[in-house]
DNA sequence: TTGTACGCGTTATCAC
DNA sequence: GTGATAACGCGTACAA
């Protein structure tokens, strides 16, 4: 297949490559009928410009990126949405740009950057620990969308406050008459969400002045994939045959939550009145599963507009309020009830 | 923020580019001190290649993309880990592409490759229609995984049959004494993979002697995104209240299959003592829900195997079958019964 | 082992 | 309105 330039069009047209090139680009200054006869002849000979060398060339873009780890998360899709629509309504390019696991996304960035000219960047999924200084190396605007670690004023950042809204729900588990909540943590030494969520239930506990009993929390296994029922289903399996007294489960994610409820469904107990189940999040999912799940709604499309709308006003140099923290909502669903005194 | 280059790299360092090249790339031949000394400035400045100018000049470069349509159905999530790893596994670089809706993946595909000089290509979740002419002008190898059409067996694809699937699943609801059965389909106008499982649910209706019934099929409405919860509860709400009568209903895809259930519960009706339900795709809900949801398992981290293997055997020129279609699995749930007779 | 010079495909700045 | 031509930043013959 034949590698077809933009030389050679110019070539079969009899033209300049400058000609070709205004075609392409609607340029204003061209002649309109020379201008019908390159893009005929480009379509004909299905001549693609080469966008490595337009990047190399050009010096701005209108572009954005969101940098996303995990993207098969289903917490992100609705936000995904939310950016592209935003984008190509400002006329803006988007790039959503995948960050495997062993990548560090700064990395990335100052990479993509540099390769596209890019605009502006969304960090969606947050950032792993220690990317504070590389951050200043980026020489365009960003922002952080939901935040994974402890806060940090001086970043960009649109998040909840992971360890005020698992501190909520477990505030509320213990004013529906828990005392004994086990807890579906993370792995032992994530130092991500999963610590701030952990957090969160630790503060409650004290606050309360219940007694934290490391018994009743299962921590994920190594290597095992945390945000997942199969996870949940594992962890409660493991905690029932335990022999540990518990009256509810908390999971740090609804997807934990659902693998949870199956196991006790499996084990034959019943839901919520053997056991109370909640979760965190808010997915599609904790609403139609049957009960619905309890859990702290995070309002991702409002925090996604928040994100892409503090992005633009950076980019144009507008003021803006650079760190905003969301409320969420705790919803009660049919996987907890009320103890009786 | 100044964007230092290659050429300022080698002033600092009192060497020509070349040696900063040959130090980038771990070139062989190069000293192994000025190497260490060009890496050493190279990181105090933070130099960053442009990739740009890399993918300008390379003519091969070892990279597949994956390009995918919905990035967020978490059908696709294990098998982008499948891809990922295999990728990194034969020492390739891997890009994951996403395709927004209104673009035609094949367009982005020989655009990517010019620009990447890509080595091979996965189209995951097919392709839309008339693909077919463009996809001659991509120079490289290519797979689709799962296909979204009538099958095309000249064309190298990894997936199942959706209409025999999809038949076999109603051929089982039928056998369970069922007659009555409903379909939660997709748009009306779909001519993607909701028109090959309601086909299927055609083929086997009449197969099975049963009259098409028009009113048991609940289309999604246009602009709706279908393969959601909340579609499918949207679709059966509206069943019940048609009037209809029906002891089964059939989704298209396990989501669908999962709000069929809470409508079904919300309207006090049981599942499946009053209505069977069932789905399609396998995902890890439709195991965790409760009942378990009866449907058509995929087998994805295989087709997803098989996928990147035949890719890499094209790319390397070895004799491969082409055109590879994977039986499901059909899985009884305890969304579904036998009717008594 | 190292440096120079050229070309990759495109856009922008000039003249014309 | 159009056509040369100089960048853009990098890799790599080729020469040294």
């Amino acid at each position: 297949m034949e590698q077809i330039t933009i030389k050679e069009v110019a070539k079969l047209c009899g033209v300049g490559v400058s000609t070709v090139s205004r075609a392409i680009n609607n340029h204003p200054d061209i002649n309109e009928a020379t201008k019908q006869m390159v893009m005929e002849t480009i379509r004909k000979y299905n001549y693609v410009p080469n966008n490595s060398a337009r990047n190399l060339k050009r010096s701005d873009s209108n572009t954005i990126a969101v940098l996303i780890q995990g993207i098969t998360n289903p917490f992100f899709a609705d936000m995904i949405q939310v950016f592209e629509r935003a984008a190509t309504g400002k006329k803006y390019s988007f790039v959503l740009q995948h960050v495997e696991e062993r990548e560090n996304a700064v990395d990335v960035a100052i990479q993509l950057e540099k390769e596209k000219r890019l605009k502006g960047i969304v960090f969606l999924g947050g950032l792993n620990s220690r990317a504070g200084e590389k951050l200043q190396r980026l020489p365009v605007p960003f922002v952080i969308s939901t935040a994974t670690e402890e806060l940090d004023e001086s970043v960009p950042t649109v998040t909840v406050d992971d360890v005020k809204e698992s501190s909520r729900m477990v505030d509320y588990l213990v004013s529906c008459g828990h005392k004994k909540i086990a807890l579906l943590a993370a792995a032992k030494d994530d130092a991500s969400i999963g610590k701030l969520r952990y957090n969160g239930y630790r503060r409650a506990l004290q606050k309360n002045g219940i007694a934290y009993d490391e018994g009743l929390v299962q921590w994920t296994q190594a290597g095992q994939p945390i945000y997942s029922m199969k996870n949940g289903y594992r962890m409660t399996k493991e905690l029932l045959e335990s022999g540990q007294e518990f009256t509810c489960i908390y999971a740090i994610s609804d997807s934990m939550a659902v693998g949870a409820c199956k196991a006790l469904f499996d084990a034959g107990k019943r839901v919520p009145e053997d056991y109370s189940v909640a979760g965190f999040d808010g997915l599609e999912l904790s609403e139609y599963y049957e009960p619905s799940i309890t859990t702290i709604r995070q309002p991702r499309r409002e925090m996604a507009e928040a994100t892409i709308r503090l992005l633009f006003d950076m980019i144009e140099e507008k003021a803006a309020k650079k760190y905003q923290v969301f409320e969420a909502e705790l919803i009660e669903g049919g996987s907890t009830r009320r103890l009786e005194a």
